[in-house]
DNA sequence: ATGTCGCCTCATAGGCGA
């Protein structure tokens, strides 16, 4: 089974792209992030074998995961705060895999009230997966977790250290969940492999340059985890015209 | 501070979030 993940920034600016991506290399699932809008063009997606379940709101955030194969809709909240309306979760069981996507928040700046959100948001992550890792529930979580674990996921440290997906405090929490005995899916098959990344920066021919960062993950439970065979980043999308920042990771498991 | 996108509106320019 291959699944992929991918941050669109923006569905109906990506629309093509995504649809072209899929066509070429057919995952059985594809988790999108930043849909940016409440309109989600599943009919599209239906017409070249996909079916989609999304989770949207206006302007900002929305998640989605597309399918070959029929999706059963779990939960599209993340537990702990009633409160919490933004569009950044969704969890479902695909092909009989316990399947999480996440939005995690950006948080910057850091010290303000996004970086709140974003500590006390990986705070329920954390909560959610010790429930499972309690109770044996064997689950992949995957999407844009708007965390660079460790020095080598981005070109030059110096350069993120005022940024908040850098802090000291996410990158910690990032940690706790792997100490929970969740697998970092590609730094498992590519340990001490450096300048792999998953996004850069619109601005000062940062792809070109590659001056970019690690930020969308797979983290998978540790049954998943031994039926792990391959995890990469296609960093083709990112080269073509009006690109999203981000680029797809693929992880592919044996079941 | 800046760079560049995409969205939205007290809309055709500017603010916000990333």
């Amino acid at each position: 089974m291959r699944i992929a993940s991918w941050n669109v920034n923006s569905i109906k600016s990506r629309l093509e792209h995504v649809k072209s991506w899929l066509e070429a290399h057919e995952p059985d699932v594809l988790l999108l992030q930043e849909l940016k809008g409440t309109e989600f063009p599943s009919a599209a997606f239906l017409e070249i074998g996909y079916q989609s379940v999304a989770v949207t709101q206006k302007t900002y955030n929305g998640v989605a995961i597309l399918s070959r194969t029929p999706i059963v809709t779990l939960s599209t909240t993340l537990a702990g705060d009633e409160a919490d309306s933004h569009a950044r979760y969704l969890e479902a069981s695909v092909g009989g895999i316990h399947i999480v996507n996440i939005y995690l928040p950006n948080g910057n700046p850091p010290g303000s009230e996004n970086f709140a959100y974003k500590l006390a948001w990986m705070d329920r992550l954390q909560r959610q997966m010790s429930r499972w890792a309690e109770s044996g529930t064997e689950v992949l979580i995957g999407g844009d977790f708007n965390v660079i674990p460790e020095d080598i996921d981005c070109h030059k440290p110096e350069s993120w250290m005022r940024d908040a997906l850098f802090q000291p405090e996410p990158r910690a929490r990032y940690r706790a969940l792997l100490q929970l005995g969740y697998t970092d899916a590609f730094r498992s098959l590519h340990p001490g492999e450096a300048g792999q990344f998953t996004f850069w920066d619109y601005f000062r021919q940062a792809f070109e340059h590659n001056r970019g960062i690690r930020i969308d993950h797979f983290l998978l439970s540790p049954k998943l985890a031994e039926r792990l065979v391959s995890c990469v980043i296609d960093k083709e999308p990112r080269k073509q015209v009006k690109p999203s920042d981000h680029t797809p990771i693929i992880v592919e498991l044996n079941l």
